[in-house]
RNA sequence: GCCCCGAUGGUGUAGUGGCCUAUCAUGCAGCCCUGUCGAGGCUGCGACCCGGGUUCAAAUCCCGGUCGGGGCGCCA
């Protein structure tokens, strides 16, 4: 769990529960507060037994009718689970527990015995959802009570792995010179075309809500940050239903000047290597949560394996054979569907960059070489993706540079270039070639954490039917 | 947008026309016991998504609705 052991007392306690249950030996005999959620409450008559859990840790707080106010004693053994209780006491050694003949002895444990307190909020019951309970809970209801759901120790760990590995993709990008900015959620265009926007009125003006920061990135790249990234929603109205779709997900952005795709997969691949490895390093006991869990449900555990460097590279052309090879119906110009994806995880099973695509099915702002094309005549682009097995995490490429090639890329997929000035004009005053990509960062924890879908790794996920909570 | 599937106590489930005043687990309430520790023992509480239809008889079959799940397309 957290490790607080730097934390700062605060009104409410003067130790969070991981101090006091890591420190015992130390603080035996001291009195201390502390406060957390009621697991569970045994014991009816003259003793009792509460098991306190705040966001570090978990710890038994001991009551004994004659050492307390009778009344509050009778409040607390009668007291609702998940109710949450502040208790002050002195710190003492647990007495061990009753151990079966040759079976290890536990490490020595500690707890509060109880002197005051205070029931500080209530909790109903039943609970929509049991916290410790031996149940499986559907993931409807899970997220209709998200504030239940991840007081549970295995959902509670996903959400600690997420902010680390935005911590770790930060740091990364930080040492490689990139700076964080911030791009408009609002705006009044199609970024790209292709996916339908969210539209909203702006005041009086017809607005729509950002599908990616891509042109604001690359704005920002032309106007000299050289090395930029963003962490950032992104808002797509498509009806999709699938494990790996949502409507609005959080998408991890870079765009470089002077580099091209080459380069921009080389602090892609090199981030998530410095991610997991950050991972293995400091979190196995987040991972060990989760599996403890996937135990209880005799799912294999997950295991974090830092992926080799570099990354297998799969130029389009490649991945066309492949499928063929492997039975797929495939030509050069379609599209590399999940069932072929499955034909390439087969041979590929861990991140692999699929570089090199038609340019006929990237959108306008990609870069392409007129000599690069494919075996069959097609051009071809600088636009790649990296996938996980059948999952596509990212989709990146080198950019156009060139203002009069992209207002022809414009005007090849039937869109107005006088509509774009706002990001064409960035061009006309000298340009760096530049690259970056972008990657659903939800994506990549279900690789991390071996969620099965993307919900689980999305505090509060908007999909076509949830809007609430 | 297309295709498939599902809805039973708070939660997760059993159930394929009469054996259902509906199973089990968990939960909740109460009692007993107890320095417990995945506590234990006993008693009790609590459900067939909504509307229509078929039938002597519907949780079960049919139609519509609502909500949900999975897959596809598209994408991160």
């Amino acid at each position: 769990m957290r490790d607080s052991s730097e934390w700062k007392p605060t009104s409410y306690r003067t130790h969070t529960i991981d101090q006091v249950a890591r420190n015992g030996e130390k603080l035996v005999g001291t009195k201390v507060t502390v406060a957390g959620y009621a697991e569970t409450v045994r014991g009816r008559g003259a003793i009792c037994f509460l098991m306190l859990r705040d966001g570090t840790g978990k710890i038994q707080a001991f009551l004994k009718k004659d050492n307390m106010d009778e009344e509050l004693f009778d409040s607390i053994q009668s007291a609702t689970r998940e109710s949450t209780i502040q208790v002050t006491g002195k710190v003492a050694m647990k007495r061990a527990p009753k151990v079966a003949e040759g079976d290890p002895v536990p490490p020595p444990e500690f707890e509060v015995n109880v002197e005051s307190g205070d029931i500080l909020a209530h909790a109903d019951t039943p609970l929509p959802l049991g916290v410790t309970d031996d149940v499986r809970v559907g993931l409807d209801v899970r997220l209709d009570n998200r504030h239940l759901d991840v007081r549970r120790s295995h959902v509670n760990a996903m959400f600690q792995l997420r902010s680390k590995v935005l911590q770790y993709g930060r740091e990364h990008l930080i040492s490689e010179g990139f700076q964080e900015i911030n791009s408009p959620k609002i705006i009044a265009a199609a970024a790209e075309g292709g996916t339908n926007l969210f539209p909203m009125k702006y005041f009086e003006t017809d607005a729509y809500l950002s599908q990616s920061p891509q042109l604001y990135k690359q704005l920002a790249v032309l106007g000299g940050l050289e090395r930029v990234f963003e962490i950032g929603p992104a808002f797509r109205a498509e009806k999709h239903d699938t494990y790996r779709h949502l409507n609005e997900f959080v998408s991890f952005d870079i765009e470089g000047a002077w580099m091209d795709d080459e380069d921009v997969m080389g602090v892609q691949e090199r981030m998530i290597h410095h991610i997991w490895t950050r991972v293995l390093e400091n979190d196995q006991a987040l991972i060990g949560a989760v599996n403890e869990y996937r135990a209880s449900q005799g799912n294999d555990p997950i295991q974090v394996t830092v992926p080799e460097l570099p990354f297998p590279r799969i130029p389009y052309c490649e991945a066309i054979e492949i499928v063929k090879s492997g039975g797929g119906e495939i030509e050069w110009g379609d599209d590399i569907e999940s069932h072929h994806c499955d034909i390439i995880a087969a041979k590929y099973p861990g991140f692999h960059f699929i570089p090199r695509w038609p340019m006929s099915m990237k959108p306008f702002y990609i870069h392409h070489k007129d000599e690069e094309k494919g075996s069959s005549g097609g051009q071809l682009s600088r636009g790649f993706d990296l996938n996980y097995g059948r999952d596509e995490m990212t989709s990146g490429g080198a950019r156009e540079h060139r203002v009069e090639v992209l207002e022809q890329n414009l005007r090849d997929v039937g869109l107005d270039p006088g509509d774009f000035t706002f990001y064409t004009d960035g061009f006309r005053y000298g340009a760096p070639p530049h690259a970056g990509w972008g990657l659903g960062v939800a994506r990549l924890l279900m690789v991390l954490t071996g969620a099965g879908n993307v919900r689980e790794v999305v505090l509060f996920p908007r999909d076509r039917s949830r809007v609430t909570p």
